[in-house]
DNA sequence: CGGCAAATTGACACATCTCAAAGCCTGTGG
DNA sequence: CCACAGGCTTTGAGATGTGTCAATTTGCCG
């Protein structure tokens, strides 16, 4: 499947696309990479050339702390579907790198065609913005989920959230999902030091809210585990609107 | 002075607008209106009309606790020349109010001419979609912070950010600045208690880093701040570039 | 002057971090 | 098939950071 079959369902999940937007989605030129575990997809650079959507596995934004070579913090986390770092476009730079998750396979498209669209396609660039502006809402609940949920209910919503946005597009169905995430890679993303990712993890555990085995993260019960992590999906925009 | 001339030099700032392009923002028609402090400016609603500007003073994007009707976390900051909810003329709904910080001042723009741009100039879209992006690497930057900082500097990195952002439109200078903020709302930014977030003001205080005095907060000692704060405005894009 | 909201302080409880060590998986070479 | 190495996970104990509660002080405004 090419990747812009998941991007197209992620913007029909959300808006009807006209026959000249879908059109011009299915001819973009685009270049398929894979990568291994830890690799980086996306370095920080300035004035970026391309961009990727995401394809297979997930990926990450990942910000290196100045002065702390060792330590970073994840700031984002992306599922097949997303178009990952699309803000380069538009942006002079990237203050953070995009990383792989598990293996990944990514979809570059040039900057060329983006700005095409955006002279040609009014409502395919509101799209595109807008697809920009989850990632933001995201960023949002991220802070809000950090600054009001103690660790394990702070891990509750990032795995209702995953599940959520895979189950979006197809990806994950019966409350199971591969999740191939170190605990180290967990504790960039909630803040947290590995030993109390842990115990975190351990927590949901015993509360049978959760099985999680290797990549394999199975949600015993949905209702409990979005009701610790207080989740509701409203923030993730996925309603049909005129845009 | 119109709220466009903030929002135009914070535009100017980035890249150069064309005659069009400074022609359409002049003739944007708007509507003024101010708050007194802690007033709703924009609910949480679905399907926006209208956007709005940060003309005087400071505004604060709210989020509700589903759950807690009595506790709240703010999750972005505006200062005069933002373009505060223009997010909201893409997304389907906002999932957060935006209330003033101290008296303040907005414009209001409506999303019909949003439209009419983003279906007339191309260039003025992008720059609209990287102001909304801006926003986006700021939420970051929070995220970044909260997770790798303790009280006292992510306290100081706040002070530096609107300090930087108060003095790239022109709002502040010698780093004295007005911030309004109660410590109540400044424990919602920060997500710590307002007991805490006391402590860390003191402690930059008693550091002779910064006076703080009702409103008026001047920062004595910039680098040592910046230090503390491990400080690096690269997020906020400030950086002439073609877009 | 009085009243109220905000800021400040102290003492104690709870959450999380750090360091150290032990257990578990998996791939590799003998 | 077994032994081993290495990375990851799990556990424990003590140090530090932050939250809560209660009380006092400050500053503003009527």
């Amino acid at each position: 499947m090419a990747i812009t079959d998941y991007f197209i369902r992620y913007l029909q999940r959300r808006d009807r696309l006209s026959d000249k937007d879908l059109a011009r989605l299915r001819a973009l030129r685009t270049e398929q990479v894979a990568y291994a575990p830890g690799e980086v997809i996306v370095p920080v650079e300035r004035h970026a050339q391309r961009s990727c959507m995401m394809l297979r596995g997930l990926s990450a934004r990942s910000h290196q702390l100045v002065g702390r070579p060792e330590e970073r913090v994840i700031t984002a986390l992306h599922v097949p579907g997303d178009f990952v770092d699309l803000h380069g476009f538009v942006l002079a730079g990237l203050e953070h790198s995009v990383i792989a998750i598990g293996p990944a396979e990514v979809e570059f498209v040039s900057h060329d065609q983006l700005t095409a669209i955006t002279e040609d396609l009014p409502h395919l660039t509101r799209l595109l913005w807008m697809a920009t502006l989850i990632d933001a809402a995201v960023h949002r609940q991220w802070l809000v989920a950090a600054a009001s949920l103690r660790s394990s209910a702070h891990l509750a919503h990032l795995l209702c959230e995953i599940y959520a946005r895979l189950h979006a597009v197809g990806a994950a169905s019966d409350h199971r999902f591969a999740l191939p995430l170190l605990q180290r890679e967990l504790a960039d993303i909630l803040g947290y030091s590995p030993i109390h990712v842990n115990r975190a993890v351990r927590d949901l555990r015993d509360r049978g809210l959760i099985r999680w085995s290797g990549a394999d993260v199975t949600i015993l019960d949905w209702k409990g585990l979005a009701t610790l992590a207080r989740f509701d999906p409203t923030y993730l925009d996925m309603e049909q609107a005129r845009r």
